[in-house]
DNA sequence: GCTGTTATGATATATTGTATCATTTTTGTT
DNA sequence: AACAAAAATGATACAATATATCATAACAGC
């Protein structure tokens, strides 16, 4: 990522913490910018070593995932269940609303691509389920996917 | 589940499996039977201790693993991803040749229900991605939900 | 400057999953 | 039946991911 696109982020990131009643504070901030130069989604001790590497600073796992939770509220992150990894949203703006992502998600060495769905892909995907009395938490789809790198 | 369903998912089980140039051994047989019996999705430790329960027998939980790989390849359990648990196949034949299998996952207790997706849907789910340069790997899609007695 | 709130640090521990080698059970062959 | 090879399971150690809890530091409003 560009650092100007990367500023343009952050910026943005700003706002919408402060909208959440979070602050973008230094910290969280770096954990940000790590997570903003991979492309590949990270664990929280991967990002942790990240940051160390950029920042010259060391945050105990703890804070992290903490940090982690604040970005995710925020929908400035994302979480790869499937791979139990992190990843920073690659959309300008990520509104959620009416769309749902669909994340492919690389098994192998955890490259990310965010894709959106909408319109009539997300009715026919909500139908049956509350009918199934299931309600949906999120408009997220992670699949398995190798990246073109990986795949032999 | 009824008795009389599991023995003939359990049936099923020994000709799946001997296709797959594996046995439905005894120990298999009894954590299928467990998992078979919960219509909740079970973590490895978990589902050694229902073993337990069931069979009053401790099974490691590295032979737990062991089994849930077995099974899966079989497809006769799915792993729940974004809980980090496992879940028994619900359908009688459950063929994802030619469709997704949408599991809804309720975040708080794990019930899953399992839902079929077919043609049109699939085909769209699959747009874009091979020109992302990514290529499916399974066609599974599990959703973060709430089940009926969980939401508040 | 004081006070309450928010954020971070430090430590311990829980949960999920894998690596590795030993032992037992099963299978095929003679 | 006796043996060898293969498959399955047991036992142990440990890695990776995640949470609970209490202490301390930074910050905001008065």
């Amino acid at each position: 990522m560009n650092p100007k696109k990367l500023d343009s982020i952050i910026d943005r990131a700003e706002s919408l913490s402060s909208k959440s009643g979070k602050k973008l504070t230094s910290t969280r901030r770096q954990v940000l910018t790590a997570m903003l130069k991979s492309e590949k989604a990270l664990s929280a001790y991967e990002l942790a070593e990240q940051v160390k590497q950029e920042f010259d600073r060391s945050i105990p796992t703890m804070s992290v995932y903490r940090i982690l939770d604040v970005l995710m509220e925020a929908k400035l992150v994302h979480k790869m269940s499937i791979v139990n990894k992190y990843i920073a949203c690659s959309h300008i703006t990520c509104d959620h609303k009416h769309m749902f992502a669909r994340f492919l998600v690389c098994n192998k060495c955890h490259k990310v691509k965010e894709l959106m769905t909408k319109g009539t892909t997300v009715k026919t995907l909500q139908g049956n389920i509350e009918e199934s009395g299931f309600q949906l938490l999120n408009r997220q789809l992670e699949l398995n996917c190798l990246c073109n790198e990986c795949a032999v």
